[in-house]
Order: C-alpha cells, then sequence, then structure tokens
DNA sequence: GAAAGTGCTGCAATCGATTGCAGGGCAAGG
DNA sequence: CCTTGCCCTGCAATCGATTGCAGCACTTTC
C-alpha cells in the first residue's frame, strides 16, 4: 500500500542507474555524484514524491532505525516522561521507539525481548527491575546494545542512567529532622526492583547517621494498593505509629495517605509522609505531597544518548550516569507534636 | 548484530530447501509440507534457536506488522491508557506499535506522518485532534488504512471511536441542576479538537433544556496553565461568578482549582466543578474531583480491532463508535449556599 | 605521447525471506 | 503398461534498496 514509487522510477526519470540514485539521495555518498548529475535527481524524486522504503533499506544496511523500549507499565506515571526524554533524542537522530510493556512478568518481558530482537532493533533501553534472571545479560551475549534506565545494570556491562536515590532519601530524612521528628519508617518497594534496595540501604544509613529510629517495611509492588495495604498492616499490628514515613515511591505514599484516612489520622499534623519520585500532579494531592523529584526526562534523554553513542561507535562498557535529584517540599510534611 | 542464523541455516541442517522450510514454518502453508519433513525442519529450526528476519520478511510481504500511534503528548494523562489499550489489542495479533508525539504542532505531525509511511506502518491510529488540514484526508488519498481515536474523522471515510461526550456533559449539568446551581460555566477546548466544539454545544444545548444560565469560555490549550488563565482573567474582568464551573477536561479543572485557590474561593463549597476523563489520581486532587469517566483503554483496544479488521479485510467506511461514559461524583461539587 | 590519476556512473551481487511454477515420485485407475 | 492426479519439494524470481568493483572519459604529469 502508500508508496508505489520506487528508486528505479526516479532513476528512469532522472536517466540513470538506480544505482547512482541512491548515492545522490545519501549524504554520506552524494559528493561521489556529479553536481549537475544530482540535481536531476533531486529534481526527479521530488517531482515524483519518492521516499525511500526503509524495510528494503533495512534489509541491506542490516539496521531498523527502530529502538525497543522496555518498561513495565505505561500508565505508571514515571514513565511517559522517560519515554518521552528518549523519544526527543531518537526522533531527531530519525529513529523510532517501540514501547512494550511487560506488567511485570518476566514472561511477558521475554516474549517482548524476542519479538523486538526479531524486528531488528537497533538496540534496546530497559527501564524495568523485574528481569532478575538477566535478560540483560543474554542481550549482552548476543551482542545486542542497551542501556539500563531507573535501575542498575545488574552486572551487565551495560550502562545504566540512574538517579541520585541516596541522595534523595538523605535530603528527605534530613528535612525530616528539622521538622524534629525521630520516629521513621519507610516503605520499601519490591526487591526485584533495584532502587527499592538502594533507596532502602540509604534510609537505614542516613538513620544511623541523623541517630533516628528507622523502620523498614517491605511492599509488594510499587503500587497505591500495595503502599495502603503496608499501613493497614501496620494500624492492625498496633505497633506504635511513626510520626513520618518515607516512601518508595510516590504511588506508595498516595496508599499511605489513603489509609491514614481511612484510619482518621491526619496527614501532615499527626504523621508526616514523603514520596519519591515528583510524579506530574503530586503538587495536587491532598495534601499537597512533599516529595523527590527525580528528571526523568532527562534520564530517558540521557538513556537514548548513550545508546545512540554505542551504536554508531565502540561500547562503553558499564558506565553509571547519576542524575541529581531535589527534594520538593509541599504540604504532606509538617513539624511533629 | 544478533542474528546471525538464518533460514538457509535451518535448511542445511534439516536438509532441505529455504523453501521448503519458509513453508514449514508457517501457520498458512505448514499442511503443505509432508508431516515427517516438518518434525525435521522445527527440530533444526528449535535447535538453531531461528527466528524469521522481519525485516526480510517485511520486504517481500509488503507489510511491516507495525501500526503507527501519532497522540500530540504522552505525558497528557488520557493518552497511557488509551496507548495501553491499543497494545493490548495489537500484541496479541504480532503486531507492535510505534507512537510519536506532535506536541500540537502540524508540522511534527506531518514530519511523524512521513516518517511512519516510509517505515511502511501497516496502519495508522490517530489520536490527535489538531491535524486540521486533513493529514487523515491525504492518508486516505494514499491509500493508508487508518482510524480516529478520540476525535471524528472530520469528513474522511475512517472508522473512528469516541466517547459519548454529548451524554457526560448532560449528565454534569444535571448533577448540577439536582445540587441546585443555576449559575454555570463551561470551559472549553482549544478549536481545534473536534470534542471542545461536540462538549460546547452539548453544554449549550444541556442549559437550555434545563433552563439554566449558561456562559461558554474557550480556553487556549487543554493544559493546566489554560485553565486557570481563563478563570484567572474572569476574575479580573470583574463579571458575576458562576456557582459551578463545566471544565473541558480534568488538565482546565485543575487550572479552575489553581485559580480559585488563588483568589482564596472555596471550592465546592463557593464553587463547584465537574472534569472530565477522570484522569488517573483524579480521585486524589483536592478536592477530590468529580468528573466524567471516559474509558480510555477500551477506545484504544476498539480503534485497534477496527483498524485490524481493516487490514485483514475490507475497509469499513466512516463508521463511528459511541463508547458510555459515566458521571463519577466526588468531592468537588456541592449544593450551592 | 604514454602513463598515471581522477571523477563519475553502470553493473550486478547482496540482504533474508516468500511464493508461483515446474517436476519427481508414487498410487490409483483403466 | 500407460495415464492421470496428488503430494511434496526444489528452483528461481522477487521485494527495494545499497555498495564493491570495473570501466569510461578526461586531465595531469613527466
Amino acid at each position: 500500500m502508500s508508496n508505489r514509487v520506487t528508486i528505479a522510477d526516479v532513476a528512469r526519470l532522472a536517466g540513470v542507474h538506480a544505482g547512482t540514485v541512491s548515492r545522490a539521495l545519501n549524504q554520506r555518498t552524494e559528493n561521489q555524484v556529479n553536481h549537475e548529475t544530482l540535481g536531476r535527481v533531486r529534481q526527479a524524486a521530488k517531482q515524483l514524491g519518492y521516499a525511500p522504503n526503509s524495510i528494503a533499506r533495512g534489509l541491506r544496511t542490516n539496521s531498523s532505525m527502530t529502538i525497543g523500549v522496555i518498561i513495565p507499565d505505561l500508565t505508571n506515571p514515571i514513565f511517559p516522561p522517560i519515554v518521552r526524554g528518549i523519544d526527543s533524542r531518537l526522533t531527531e537522530r530519525g529513529y523510532s521507539a517501540v514501547v512494550v510493556n511487560t506488567d511485570g512478568s518476566d514472561d511477558a518481558e521475554r516474549l517482548h525481548f524476542e519479538s523486538l530482537v526479531q524486528r531488528q532493533v537497533d538496540g534496546l533501553i530497559f527501564a524495568t527491575g523485574h528481569s532478575g534472571h538477566s535478560l540483560a545479560g543474554e542481550a549482552f551475549d548476543r551482542g545486542i546494545k542497551a542501556v539500563m534506565v531507573n535501575r542498575d545494570s545488574g552486572g551487565v556491562p551495560f550502562p545504566a542512567v540512574v538517579g541520585d536515590d541516596a541522595d534523595g532519601i538523605r535530603a528527605s530524612l534530613a528535612h525530616l529532622v528539622e521538622l524534629g521528628h525521630r520516629n521513621v519508617l519507610h516503605l520499601e518497594g519490591p526487591p526485584s526492583f533495584s532502587t527499592s534496595r538502594i533507596r532502602a540501604e540509604a534510609f537505614v544509613a542516613g538513620c544511623a547517621e541523623l541517630g533516628l529510629n528507622g523502620r523498614v517495611v517491605q511492599c509488594s509492588a510499587y503500587s497505591v494498593e500495595a503502599g495502603q495495604q503496608a499501613m493497614d498492616d501496620l494500624f492492625e499490628s498496633n505497633s506504635k505509629l511513626p510520626t513520618a514515613v518515607v516512601a518508595g515511591n510516590d504511588l506508595l505514599a498516595l496508599g499511605v495517605y489513603h489509609s491514614l484516612r481511612l484510619h482518621g489520622v491526619k496527614c501532615p499534623e499527626d504523621v508526616s509522609v514523603v514520596g519519591f519520585n515528583d510524579m506530574p500532579f503530586a503538587g495536587d494531592f491532598q495534601p499537597a505531597m512533599t516529595t523527590v523529584r527525580t528528571p526523568h526526562f532527562e534520564m530517558g534523554a540521557e538513556a537514548a544518548r548513550l545508546l545512540l553513542e554505542q551504536i554508531d561507535s565502540a561500547p562503553r562498557g558499564a558506565m553509571k550516569v547519576t542524575l541529581p535529584v531535589e527534594l520538593v517540599v509541599r504540604a504532606s510534611t509538617g513539624p511533629v507534636r
């Protein structure tokens, strides 16, 4: 459908050979063709509305100008900015992104992975933490270029782009200390995500350093439901309530909001809450959420940059790019009473 | 990179011709090959980990198993669910989606359109209202299959999937009337979106029918800023404040929240606000937003279904699928005092 | 004036799969 | 024993572009 006009048509009209047309229309080779011929070819191409068939080109050049992006779930609000960051860099270089969602399923991830490889993507961006058993490793063995974003590389020699999670947690704790909090709880994300561990460890270290009484509870997912569940459980266990909770991400923090409201506990008067990520509209929640802003767009853009660099020159190895984060103080944290 | 093993390798190992391998490995033709041979081929393919090169296949079959999805902006919260709905239908049929963002620019839209056509996408899904000057028409003339989602087809004979916007507005007005409101304002979206007009017209018609005093103000974009701007302007104009505003979408409604807060006007005590779309987390805003839930995921899924149907059989023409919407009453609407 | 070099273009192979056509092998039927 | 027909498989063209190689025309150099 659609693209009836081929390079042969242009060649015929311009009175030259198809090979010459190809050379005339490619940046890299256009200086191999006579100036006047070049003009004729361009004119003919324009007249016919010729656009090269990228499938045919891809077959010959062994590249698809396509990048596969593997994420858990596009409706998780942190991913749209990441994807757009990726896209911004890709588009300007003529690449396109094919985004697939795994919904946290290893099987789905593998299936999508195979499908992308089959499509001859020129590279992959992994944004899932959940590939514990290392699809990335397999990708590396198969000679596929890739980078990680929002997760570490788990030992596989691919570059990784992450936010400075430890620093974000540190800033959150410092903020809480300043408000007089001493009993703090961390809601840790599921263990399959590398970010969970890093944030939890930073929390423990930070508490030790600041002399806080810190506790850690693990959640089953990075979701509102899991956050609420964890908090509900805490209420039911009758253990002493912390005066502040540092949630593993904004969704967990929202779950905390729900649980607190359900139990008639006021935020921030009774319990302060800090999120992580500064997801879109976090400032419009009730109460406006204090949270750590992670530069998702920039992370995506940087990941794409590293991938393209890898594609058109040598592999970079397991370098790690850490982008700075920033605590955004809003209304969900307040002085302890 | 990656895919070293070709159909010729499999043929060699199985001791047959490449053509036979191709027939053996395709659903449609596998009954053309002897049962025992088929076993041998499958075994060989498995042993070598063979996966067909979809670029090569695409060149021959003139199909890429790829669908282009053109949206304004992925970070607009209504699009992730739509995209996932599309994806859900596409994936199960072996298709992939390439999503591009236009940011409302006609130029960007055209560029992306050309790029997608060049990539030989098997079809397109338009989710932008802003293609006034009818890329869709051009697509149709070029014989490209497409469907519209969340916008009408603007006269081009492609199927369109929309929510029942008029009914949503009607329900909103009925709800407000029940609460005693009589002076209502509609914040209309920008004229380039077909949804803007439809909602505004339904608003006017609804007010007439219910005997309400309705006013309409047009916003420059479907964004928080535009909503706030429109409301700020209203305050500055010193005209009489309505007791309720029916926003063109949730982002505009959020803008109204901001403006009201800025001017010390309470919602819902002084002014009720109704949104449109029920974007994710609308229930977590301050106050929790009363809004019309649009089935975005289903709209995406239905659009993809219609497109695939169009691809593997006859075109359906300009049919229109209208999905039901539902008013979700939360805390941003209350009785007039 | 011969040799060497340069600039441009055509030729044809190639990428990896799909598919119409032809033909071999074999059984059934006359 | 020959014909007919059915299965199955091989052959080779094909999709549309890219690219190494060869060759032609012409200039430069000694």
